[in-house]
DNA sequence: TTAACTGCAAATCTTTTGCGAGGAA
DNA sequence: TTCCTCGCAAAAGATTTGCAGTTAA
């Protein structure tokens, strides 16, 4: 069977973008990489620091804003009043939200994607980011 | 020509959910309804001062708080930081926010609206809430 | 070498809350 | 009368920043 093209890793990116890479930047985009769900600053300093414990929560405010900026993570809001991250270069996909348990699902619908795009242009805009959030509560059975 | 029917006033649906009205709520209900932008908490309180300058910012806060969890206001969060808010009777619609200028421009798409219902379901969802936001910069011409 | 980066602690910003006084029902 | 609400000021939670020492390139 075909296997996916190899995506750059997210610490090939920084150096893509030129950014200089120290040990903490290291570990920070190491955590992110592996991370399944979304997690806040704070997930972010706890994972970073059971790899190097030098590593201040200072700095991981500063190294998201950072690789926010450089296009290289995508900073998520989910109305909790903390901003999650997660790696930009994964495929693109909107979050339904599980008002009951907080549990966040990721989707992807292509024709929601076209109508966003088609809603823009119709607006007079070149659209340039998005997000899509849908809060629900499980259907029975 | 026919008229529109009228709505409820946003301190009418107050008195029918039971809340007390204090002259406070009632200089805050009236500036939310005049509001024709999406003012955060700050530009309420400068509004409602504008009307009775006794009124404090911690109760516009929890004025604002007490009427989202009745229903009667939404919460908006358009990423920087700050919640901004508007009268929850208001037809339904999403939010184009032009990224030069911070500009926000409201639209309803039925389709995608139909959409956000299907995905939910799909999902095993029933949708209880949904944000939709669009950045974009403005096409030349 | 040197500009960029880091940890620490203090500062900032938004929002919440304890308290005693005052007001709606 | 009896809660509920208010203003004030302090507290809390998230994020940013000044400073002086450290480091990648």
């Amino acid at each position: 069977m075909p296997h996916s093209p190899q995506k750059a890793t997210l610490l090939d990116r920084c150096e893509a973008h030129g950014l200089r890479l120290t040990d903490q930047r290291r570990v920070i985009a190491q955590v992110i990489e592996a991370a399944r769900d979304h997690p806040d600053v704070e997930a972010l300093h706890a994972r970073a620091n059971a790899v190097d414990p030098r590593i201040s929560i200072a700095t991981v405010y500063r190294t998201v804003k950072l690789f926010e900026e450089a296009g290289l993570l995508e900073r998520l809001e989910f109305g909790d009043g903390r901003a999650r991250y997660e790696d930009a270069e994964r495929d693109h996909h909107d979050h339904l939200i599980d008002m009951a348990t907080g549990e966040v699902i990721e989707f992807c619908d292509p024709e929601i994607e076209r109508l966003k795009e088609a809603i823009a242009r119709r607006l007079g805009y070149r659209l340039k980011g998005h997000r899509l959030e849908l809060f629900g509560i499980k259907l029975k059975r």
